[in-house]
RNA sequence: GGAGGGGUGCCCGAGUGGUUAAAGGGGACGGACUGUAAAUCCGUUGGCGCACGCCUACGUUGGUUCAAAUCCAACCCCCUCCA
C-alpha cells in the first residue's frame, strides 16, 4: 500500500520478509515503534491439543516482534474457545467441554517456548488466558459497557460472516458474540499490559479492527491491527495439509521427520517465500538459495526443511531428519514397536499399524496400489507374513508408504 | 407460533420402491513420468484375514412391503417468509 518504506526495525523486516498483509495504520505504527518498544498479542483458541503450520506464520511474527525489541503476548483462548470463532466458516464449530479445552490448552502452550523467550522484564514474552477475565463477565453490565459500542448493522457487513449468511447457513447468537469477546480481549490486554497491537491471520481482520475501535471508543487510546497473509501453496491449495492430515507442531502428533518432509516437499515457487517467513536465515542467503533452478532448487528445499525443523524441534532433531531423508542414516525415522512381528504378522496389518491407517482395508489398498516397500523392496502380497527375518541386525525393518512416509518397525 | 423448503458417503451433489455400497464432480491417497516440485495420465476412495460371503450406511425412531435412501407416521435439526 504505502510507498514510504517503514523505518522501524520491526515493520521494515516484517515487510521485506512478507509478513504484512494489512495494517490499520502503517505510518502511525511505524512512528510508535520508533519511539519505543510496544507490546503486541496474538490469540490462539484451544480447539485442538496442538497448533499446526497454519499458526506458524503468526508465531514467527511474534518471534520477529520480540527480536526487534518488543514484548510479545500469547493469548490462549480458554474463554473464547467456549464460543467458537465463526469467521469464514460455514458451520458452527463443535462445542468442546471445559475439560477438553483445558487439555488442549496444556497441549498447545509448550510450543511457544521454542520460539519465544518468556520473562517478566523487558521484551520477555508473557502468556495469558482470556478465561481469566471472560469467565467473570456479567451479562447486563457487559451489554451496557461494551455492547453499546457495537453496531449490528456493521457486524453483519463483515466478510467473515457475510458468506455464512448469504449461503443461508445458521449463525447462532452464541457465535455472533465471538467478535465482541475478542474485541473485549484486546481492550483488556490494552488496559492490563499496555498491549497496543493485535496481530493475526487475515481472517481475523474484522475481529481485530473491531477491537481497535473498541479501545478507541472506550478509552480513547490508540491501538493497531496487523494481519499476516493467508498462506496458500503456489498451486492454490490451503497450506498445511499432508499425507496424514494437518501438519501439527507437537512432536507427538507429527514426528520431526514428518515435519521435515513437509517442508522438503514445498512447491518450487514457494521456496523463497517460505525461507523468508519460516527461517531466520539472512535475506542475502535466501536470495542466493531461491534463484537456484530446476533440480538444484532441491538443495534450497533441504535447507528450508532443516532450518524450519530446527526452530521447532531443535537443531539435533533437524539434522537427524535430514540424514534420514537422504538415506544416510535411519536414526531420524519414527520408530514403531510391533511385538507381533517376532512371530510374524500379515503385511496389511503391519502397514495399518505402522502408519496409523484407518483400517486394514486401506492398508490392503495401499499394497495393491504398489505404494508399500519393506527395506526398499516393493511389497506386492497383502497377506505376506512379515517376521523376524525381515529385521536387520539392529532389530529394525524399514517400512515405506509412498515416497514420503517412512518408519522403522521393531519387535521391541 | 404459522406456512413453505430441506437433511444422502470427507465435501458438493444425483437418485422417488428392486439391477444402489449409492451416478457425477471436488478433495484425498497410491502408481507412472520427474527433481521426494508442479502439470499430465492411470488407479483407489464403507468395514470384516476380503475374489465368494457377512455386517454397517442415505437426520432419528417406528411402520408398510417379498423388497425402502426412495412410501407412511412421529420426532430432531437447518433455511426462507409471515405475525
Amino acid at each position: 500500500m504505502s510507498t514510504v518504506l517503514p523505518r522501524s526495525d520491526f515493520l521494515r523486516i516484517a515487510s521485506e520478509r512478507g509478513f504484512v498483509h494489512q495494517c490499520t495504520d502503517m505510518a502511525a505504527l511505524d512512528e510508535k515503534l520508533r519511539a519505543g518498544p510496544l507490546a503486541a498479542y496474538v490469540g490462539y483458541d484451544c480447539t485442538a491439543d496442538s497448533l499446526h503450520v497454519g499458526h506458524l506464520i503468526s508465531i514467527m511474527l511474534l518471534r520477529l516482534w520480540q527480536n526487534t525489541g518488543n514484548r510479545p503476548v500469547v493469548l490462549l483462548g480458554g474463554g473464547t474457545t467456549r464460543i467458537g470463532d465463526p469467521s469464514f466458516r460455514d458451520e458452527s464449530r463443535p462445542l468442546l467441554t471445559d475439560a477438553q479445552i483445558e487439555a488442549n490448552k496444556r497441549g498447545i502452550r509448550g510450543v511457544f517456548e521454542q520460539f519465544l523467550a518468556f520473562g517478566d522484564s523487558g521484551p520477555g514474552a508473557i502468556e495469558v488466558d482470556n478465561a481469566s477475565w471472560l469467565d467473570e463477565l456479567r451479562y447486563i453490565p457487559l451489554l451496557r459497557e461494551v455492547g453499546v459500542h457495537f453496531s449490528v448493522n456493521r457486524m453483519l457487513t463483515l466478510d467473515s460472516v457475510k458468506q455464512r449468511l448469504e449461503r443461508e447457513h445458521s449463525l447462532t447468537f452464541l457465535e455472533f458474540n465471538y467478535m465482541i469477546l475478542q474485541s473485549y480481549d484486546f481492550r483488556e490486554l490494552n488496559r492490563r499490559h499496555g498491549v497496543a497491537v493485535q496481530m493475526g491471520g487475515s481472517d481475523q481482520w474484522g475481529n481485530i479492527v473491531m477491537g481497535a475501535d473498541l479501545i478507541r471508543r472506550m478509552d480513547g487510546a490508540e491501538a493497531f491491527g496487523l494481519t499476516v497473509p493467508l498462506l496458500t501453496t503456489a498451486s492454490g491449495q490451503k497450506m498445511g495439509k499432508t499425507a496424514s492430515g494437518a501438519v501439527w507442531l507437537n512432536a507427538d502428533r507429527l514426528a520431526p521427520f514428518g515435519y521435515w518432509q513437509f517442508w522438503r516437499n514445498t512447491e518450487d515457487p514457494d521456496v523463497g517465500k517460505f525461507l523468508r517467513l519460516f527461517t531466520d536465515l539472512p535475506m542475502a542467503e535466501i536470495a542466493r538459495l531461491e534463484v537456484l533452478q530446476g533440480a538444484e532448487l532441491n538443495a534450497a528445499k533441504a535447507v528450508l526443511a532443516t532450518e524450519a525443523t530446527a526452530l521447532l524441534h531443535g537443531r539435533a532433531a533437524a539434522e537427524e531428519a535430514a540424514k534420514a531423508a537422504s538415506g544416510d542414516s535411519a536414526a531420524g525415522l519414527p520408530v514403531i514397536v510391533v511385538p507381533e512381528i517376532a512371530d510374524g504378522i500379515a503385511a496389511f496389518a503391519l502397514v495399518q499399524r505402522a502408519f496409523g491407517l484407518a483400517s486394514n482395508a486401506e492398508a490392503r489398498r495401499q499394497i495393491r496400489g504398489g505404494g508399500v516397500r519393506l527395506n526398499d523392496a516393493p511389497v506386492t502380497d497383502e497377506a505376506l507374513v512379515i517376521g523376524a527375518a525381515s529385521l536387520a541386525e539392529d532389530g529394525a525393518a524399514r517400512l515405506s508408504l509412498g515416497r514420503k512416509r517412512q518408519v522403522l518397525v521393531r519387535a521391541a
